[in-house]
DNA sequence: CCCAGACATCGATGACTGTCAATATTGACG
DNA sequence: CGTCAATATTGACAGTCATCGATGTCTGGG
């Protein structure tokens, strides 16, 4: 008896600087699913054109409007808009010579509440 | 009459492809103060960590506890609590030897209704 | 049928970022 | 003191990104 508890393992080691969870935190596919959500959104000149979409009515407006708000090149526009598109943040939606597009309330509504959800 | 009639302005000036606002966007100045924080987040694992902190009891956890949870060195994930640090979303306090980081749910609050507010 | 305008794509370039190995700093403890 | 363990800093490198000018692709009108 002597001999097999010389051999016990103390069940648990207590590290000094440990806390316990109180729930379970982000798996690293949800990460990887909602890092490309935030990295579209994480540039000053996109966050201004999906507000800018936002806030026109129906959500929606052409692109001629937002190429005009900006001091940058229409290519670059181009650019942030096909981002924001890609992530899901806008709709597209070609309409004779002009480009409508329209921001996605659902996508920006669940990104809002899970940011929200991390912190209380 | 017939001639001042005549010298009226459409005071609207439709241009097709426009629509009307309904709210003030985004300032420049607001995007570019909101971006960075956006950017610090945008990145799968300090996600993981930040969620990981915010996890634990009190929202605050040890970087030895970090450390283990991922498959980087020490200072690659030391890096990211830097940035998370400089962006606000972590408070840093170093105990003895240990250092804690505390997740803080008022930057977290603001970020996630300001979200919220661009959508409906 | 061709032109003009709206928007997208391409290629290049300079700046930034995630990662690591090596090294420094800091605090506890013998 | 001297050593060890925890964390931060540094320097380097490869990859990504924002921006632009040039060019391509549509579409409607003459």
């Amino acid at each position: 008896m002597s001999k097999s508890s010389v051999l016990t393992l103390t069940p648990v080691e207590t590290v000094a600087c440990c806390s316990p969870m109180n729930r379970e935190p982000l798996t690293q596919d949800a990460a990887e699913r909602i890092a490309p959500l935030l990295k579209a959104l994480a540039d000053p000149v996109r966050l201004r054109l999906l507000s800018l979409v936002a806030s026109h009515q129906d959500s929606e407006a052409c692109v001629c409007n937002l190429n005009d708000a900006f001091d940058l090149s229409q290519p670059t526009i181009s650019h942030h808009l096909k981002v924001l598109h890609e992530a899901g943040l806008l709709e597209r939606d070609k309409r004779g010579v002009w480009v409508y597009y329209r921001a996605s309330t659902e996508a920006l509504g669940a990104l809002a509440s899970l940011i929200g959800s991390t912190a209380p």
